[in-house]
DNA sequence: AAAACATATTGACATTTTTCGATATGATTA
DNA sequence: TAATCATATCGAAAAATGTCAATATGTTTT
């Protein structure tokens, strides 16, 4: 039982949401302006400001502050964190083998 | 705006719930008849059926029936598929050069 | 055919997430 | 320093999700 669990769903949360995916995918022309994204976006600047933030903890972005404005930005790194966490966590253990056609011994002991 | 958002969105909600990861760590091992799942994971059959249904649905777990048993599997297709997506969706398309350090031009406009 | 079993579905409730408007904070401009 | 601007935070309402118990469905066993 791996209790990174809730942390590992916590990166993927970044991506199970419509308007995040649309965010992510303005960014993915490089570095924007939250004022530029709230622009395109159809969320109120309360709003974007909550997913903005989600999307930085999840490590996929990154943000910089400058003056009264805050620039975001795909963070290459934390990309590869969650490429390599998704890879990890569908990775198979064993070979193709089949090891389960009689996973329900209970039945046949019992 | 990429309209594939929702869909999309859906394939990375089988990541993001601690059950389902915990699920998805079981089946690493190998396929599992869902009342294998049922006996290591803390919550009730009609609830491990919800999330199966879920890690069915975004393509990354496979079901397979036999006589009354369900045994599901991590979908060796299904997941290239996420990992191309994710890989896809957090791609920048341009080169690493700054072109948005005057973002707000209306400010030096008006 | 009836009983037992595995899984799916339904409906209700609890929790979490998304959203918004209002307000706070912190920076810049006048 | 007052006004303005960009963003964050708060609190409440709405929507979506997770959970369970009960029941339905389909299969196997007796």
């Amino acid at each position: 039982m791996n209790s990174n669990n809730i942390k590992n769903a916590k990166v993927f949360k970044a991506f199970c949401d419509e308007t995040r995916l649309a965010i992510l995918e303005m960014l993915q022309s490089g570095e924007k302006c939250a004022c530029v994204l709230l622009e395109e976006v159809e969320v109120g600047q309360s709003t974007l400001s909550h997913h903005m933030k989600i999307l930085v903890e999840s490590g996929v972005v990154s943000a910089r502050k400058e003056g009264k404005w805050t620039y975001y930005s795909i963070c290459e790194n934390g990309r590869k964190v969650a490429l390599e966490l998704l890879e990890s966590i569908t990775a198979l253990h064993i070979s193709t083998e089949k090891t389960n056609k009689n996973c329900c011994e209970k039945e046949i002991i019992s």
